[in-house]
RNA sequence: GGGCCAAUAGCUCAAUUAGGUUGAGCGCCACUCUGAUAAGGUGGAGGCUCUCGGUUCAAAUCCGAGUUGGCCCA
């Protein structure tokens, strides 16, 4: 690129961004910029990888964004950052979708069409998936390792998850065991309880009586689930709650009813009993042993008769003022509580149902049937034996299959477990090794998650994930004799097949294949695959391809920084950390940033399923990446949730094409005066910098010294927040307004210089501040400024540095300041109607504080320029500025009762009075003529105002809200002042009409101007050499066939004509 | 059902991290300006700071209860 070359005269970001991508492939801008840092200090970051379905939705695209931002700032500062992208590849999710793709509906269709097919498919799909991700980021302008992302179904990244599981194992935290689990009976595997969708859904809700064994009466218990009944195993009471014993009538038949006593009402209702009398009254502690018959002995004769069974056992998880009736049905066979509360009373398991949700054998009556399908045949036969007190249905929350949508069965299965509760207090020390961003999320919600998560079930009885690598003997189901793998290298050592540990795949169909034969025993490979959660949680050693590669771990792990959304709390932060606890004893994270997650504009939660959302793609189409991307990172980061929004994406286009037209105004003019940065720099002009070039100067030391500052908290949205405000407000609104008649001087001077050379320093540090955020514009404008001399890249950059010596609070606060009289000047000259155009004779500065009048008189001419002032005069806070007279406005409550008939006399007489001070004596004095002898005036009857001189309108200004003063502005008129207004009129014009012809700014002109008034056309005539210079009027002559038009000014009819010299000569 | 977070102008957010007269940007309306400007300037409309209680001389801010939304957990 070459230095200051022509640039478009409008921002179109597609046009420049697609410019932009083709010169980074080009230059490789993104291998020579990870070059440029490979001797920094070191920077871990580990990328959370997302999991391979669909494309980059605005969540997703959040979330780079934010790492891509850190990142570039981070190597901007120095550090030689790991920025190796990652995939979740493995998983349900993708096993659904392609059974979804080849159309099979359970784990038999897979069966007969072969594992190893199945797995193939899988693969596939998450390779194609894959491609669109990586596509979707590198457009969006982030910069990660995309030509060498770690991907889960690599087989030293699944290594990576044998060596954390075996090193787990080494240290005793993996175990076999009967649980409860969630099971999905479609996909016949266990889901863990974070994969658990909760939906509203119609089921039954029946009340059973027991029959009690050795005394009259019946147990009524109430479930949701009339398909756990065969398994029950005992009834559950609160031991300190209180019981009632209700003797009811329905139809002329009595029964004795056992329930919790805030209950019996709702119980009794619901059987439809006609009349009821509480005859007893118990605690929970006395119903303790009571036994019952089991309600389905006959039906399942392999129900719980074992020693201890059927009887009433306390029980913590009752509540006799929740739902149902306060004596809980409970079956150690299903529910979580219930068969923790099995286990500590050491009863027998019993699970009639299968991995698929039909009762076995076991199931007796209900042998092959699915157990949903069984409630109507259970609830008929409780019925018919009389066990059923009411049976209705209920909506209420259920717990359905994430994936497939299938509601869950909860079963007591065997399932591997890393026993993360057996490390809870290192989990718990290892939090504290962590900072997190916000500090909150940490403190209450992920030790609150950490305090109370159980032991992590890790296997899936699936085909897509990583196989547990352990072996256990042919004959044996237990884990006392086990063998885990740590390694490709172990494995093949170790197993009766010859292997090449160098290329062996490690998925299922490979190695259910092998066996390990020592010491005369055969092992064969447990069958499950790991939740696709482990995949992840070992990211920060197999990004490193650790174990595999040991060249980086010791020296990076565990990571700097990790970023990701609130919904990982529970997810990856948590997931890494239980198994960097279990495996290494450590936390593997250090600085964690949590962000929230992408809204719709009206608050509501993006869904892909449902069809709500805002496509990156489409925000793209209409305004470009750095727009989106400075959009989504203006955005605060921590923990909040973020709303998605047009007119703020608008806006951000706006501030871009600010900055786009700062850039691009003074580059015509380098070109003309062929300004050369690299000698003419700020320290070679600094004698010739004016106030405003230093203030800018100072402004820019504060912007760098506010973001930095803002990023180190992990708050990039202030940082851009005062980087936009300086580019908009002070270089754009404040500085260029003020410095373009230094650059229209054709004449070179000092003063240009200076002016070029701190314009010049303001934009190529802005353009490096932006460039995190908007790596394309900054790209363009940097590339445009340095020509051959800066870096290939913007992203090489060193992040800017504040330097002292251009800092300069006092100015900053002066300038504050001075813009503040300039605000309020401009609001007073619109009230005396005195356009800017026009000079006025003198602008009065009343000072209410020192600070003010040190402001102004320190750059009497910046106001005098600002405001076109001839005059610029200043009244300190001890004096009055003479001109100023006071009158009073009268309160006519107050007059009336005073002065009954005559209260309008007096008012008026206040209203027109002018006193010099404001006081009660003088304005008594004023208006004396209409006061009788013994009257007076009071504070409350009047209040005081100032009163302009004519032809002076004055405003407050001040600053931060504090009012620090008011402005005059005098706008009489004399011939002087009109003869400069008429002729800026006239310039305006003619300047307008060369737009119109769409001149060069060089170009010279005939001017020929006919004004109807004399009187005016005498003052133009004063002002001839400033109209012609301003406007390069060579020539002031008649001009026939030239452009011409007439114009209004101030009620004045003027014509105007002008065409172009070289057109003319040509034309002669 | 429980935990955490949020709620301030039509929209997006601030309000100096232990209370002291609610602000900005965008949008809207009117006027104005324009030789970098799909700009700029001036003015205007627009607020029971989600509700109800409490603490205090004083509450957007602190405390309690609730409502709505988001995330997490059951």
């Amino acid at each position: 690129m070459s230095r200051f070359a022509e640039v478009d005269d409008q921002y179109d970001p597609h046009e420049l961004e697609q410019r932009v991508f083709e010169y980074w492939d080009d230059v490789d801008a993104y291998e020579q910029t990870v070059e440029h840092r490979s001797d920094g200090e070191s920077f871990f970051f580990v990328d959370g990888p997302p999991y391979t379905s669909g494309s980059a939705h605005m969540g997703t695209t959040w979330n780079k964004s934010l790492k891509d931002v850190y990142l570039r700032f981070f190597r901007m500062q120095g550090y030689d950052v790991t920025d190796r992208p990652g995939y979740d590849m493995h998983g349900l999710p993708i096993e659904t979708r392609v059974e979804e793709r080849l159309g099979f509906e359970n784990k038999k269709d897979i069966e007969e069409f072969g594992e190893e097919n199945f797995i193939q498919e899988c693969k596939d799909y998450a390779d194609e998936q894959l491609e669109g991700l990586q596509a979707d980021f590198q457009d969006f302008g982030v910069w990660m390792d995309w030509d060498d992302p770690y991907r889960t179904v690599e087989p030293e990244y699944m290594e990576a998850a044998w060596w954390g599981f075996s090193n787990a194992a080494d240290r005793g935290l993996v175990e076999k065991g009967h649980r409860s689990i969630s099971q999905c009976p479609r996909c016949e595997t266990a889901i863990a309880n974070n994969e658990v969708e909760y939906e509203d859904v119609e089921d039954p809700s029946i009340y059973v009586k027991f029959d009690l064994e050795d005394r009259d009466g019946k147990l009524v218990i109430w479930t949701t689930t009339p398909w756990t009944i065969p398994a029950n195993t005992f009834v559950a009471v609160d031991e300190a709650g209180d019981y009632v014993g209700v003797r009811a009538e329905k139809d002329g038949e009595e029964e004795l009813l056992y329930v919790a006593e805030p209950k019996f009402e709702d119980v009794l209702k619901a059987g439809r009993y006609d009349d009821y009398e509480v005859v007893e009254e118990h605690t929970g502690e006395d119903l303790l042993g009571w036994a019952y018959d089991h309600p389905m002995a006959d039906r399942v004769p392999d129900h719980p008769d074992h020693e201890g069974a059927c009887q009433v056992y306390a029980a913590d998880y009752v509540d006799t003022h929740g739902d149902g009736t306060g004596l809980v049905h409970s079956a150690p066979g299903h529910g979580e509580e219930d068969f923790e509360r099995g286990r500590e009373l050491d009863f027998p398991i019993f699970c009639p149902v299968g991995s698929d949700g039909v009762y076995t054998e076991q199931g007796g009556d209900y042998e092959g049937q699915f157990v949903r399908d069984a409630n109507e045949d259970i609830i008929a036969d409780l019925e018919a034996d009389g066990d059923l007190l009411a049976s209705e249905t209920i909506s209420h929350s259920y717990g359905h299959c994430w994936r497939c949508d299938t509601g869950i069965v909860q079963i007591v299965t065997d399932q591997w477990f890393i026993t993360i509760t057996d490390v809870k207090d290192e989990l718990l020390d290892n939090i504290e090794d962590s900072e997190w961003h916000p500090e909150w999320a940490r403190d209450n919600r992920f030790r609150d998650f950490v305090e109370e998560a159980p032991d992590w079930n890790v296997s899936r009885q699936r085909y897509w994930g990583i196989p547990l690598p352990v072996w256990t003997p042919e004959d044996r189901d237990d884990d006392e004799d086990r063998i885990v793998i740590s390694d490709r290298e172990e494995l093949a050592e170790r197993v009766d097949q010859e292997i090449d540990s160098q290329t062996v795949d490690l998925h299922k169909d490979t190695v259910d294949e092998l066996t390990i034969t020592e010491d005369g025993t055969t092992y064969t490979r447990v069958p499950d695959v790991f939740d696709v959660w482990l995949d992840s949680s070992v990211a920060s050693w197999g990004t490193l391809n650790y174990p595999e590669d040991d060249s980086r771990f010791d020296e990076l792990w565990p990571a700097d920084f990790i970023l990701e959304a609130h919904d990982q709390t529970r997810g990856w932060f948590w997931s890494q950390l239980g198994m960097g606890t279990a495996a290494l004893g450590e936390s593997p994270y250090q600085e964690v940033l949590m962000h929230g997650h992408a809204l719709m504009p009206d608050g509501r939660a993006m869904s892909k399923s449902k069809d709500i959302l805002i496509d990156p793609h489409e925000a793209i189409d209409r305004h470009g990446r750095d727009v989106m991307r400075l959009f989504l990172l203006s955005n605060n980061p921590q923990g909040e949730d973020m709303r998605f929004d047009w007119d703020g994406m608008q806006t951000m286009e706006n501030h871009l094409r600010t900055l786009w037209n700062v850039f691009r105004f003074p580059l015509p003019y380098m070109r003309l005066d062929e300004f050369d940065p690299t000698e003419t720099t700020l320290e070679s002009v600094d004698d010739h910098l004016e106030p405003l070039d230093e203030w800018v100067l100072a402004r820019l030391q504060s912007t760098k010294a506010e973001m930095t500052a803002a990023f180190e908290e992990f708050r990039q949205d202030k940082a851009i927040d005062a980087l936009l405000e300086f580019v908009v407000e002070d270089v754009s609104r404040f500085y260029v307004q003020a410095v373009r008649e230094r650059m229209w001087d054709e004449a070179d001077s000092d003063s240009k210089q200076a002016a070029y050379a701190t314009l010049y320093r303001v934009l190529r540090e802005t353009v490096a501040l932006l460039a995190p955020y908007a790596p394309f514009i900054s790209e363009e404008i940097y590339g445009t400024l340095t020509g051959d001399d800066g870096h290939p890249t913007v992203h090489m950059e060193d992040w800017p540095a504040v330097e002292e010596y251009w800092a300069d609070e006092q100015l900053e606060t002066d300038v504050a300041l001075l813009r503040a009289i300039e605000e309020a000047g401009a609001n007073a000259r619109q009230q005396a109607g005195r356009k800017l155009r026009w000079p006025v004779p003198r602008v009065v500065v009343a000072a209410d504080d020192e600070r003010v009048v040190e402001a102004v008189s320190r750059h009497p001419g910046l106001l005098e320029e600002r405001l076109n002032a001839r005059e610029i005069e200043l009244v300190s806070p001890d004096e009055r500025w003479g001109e100023l007279s006071y009158s009073a406005e009268a309160d006519m409550s107050e007059l009336g009762p005073a002065f009954g008939d005559r209260a309008g006399q007096v008012m008026n007489a206040l209203n027109e009075a002018r006193i010099d001070e404001p006081g009660l004596e003088a304005i008594e004095d004023a208006v004396s003529d209409v006061l009788e002898d013994d009257e007076g005036i009071t504070d409350e009857m009047v209040s005081f105002v100032t009163q302009t001189p004519d032809g002076v309108a004055g405003t407050a200004f001040g600053l931060d809200g504090d009012d620090r003063g008011v402005v005059y502005v005098d706008a009489s008129l004399t011939d002087d002042i009109e003869s400069e207004g008429y002729a800026r009129e006239v310039i305006r014009r003619v300047q307008e009409m060369r737009k119109d012809l769409d001149l060069d700014v060089e170009e010279r002109i005939a001017l020929d101007l006919t004004i109807e008034d004399d009187r005016v056309a005498d003052l133009v005539a004063e002002r001839t050499d400033l109209i012609s210079e301003e406007v390069r009027a060579d020539e002031r002559r008649e001009v026939e066939d030239g452009h011409r038009k007439e114009w209004e000014v101030e009620g004045v009819t003027m014509e105007i004509a002008l065409e172009p010299l070289a057109a003319a000569e040509a034309s002669d």
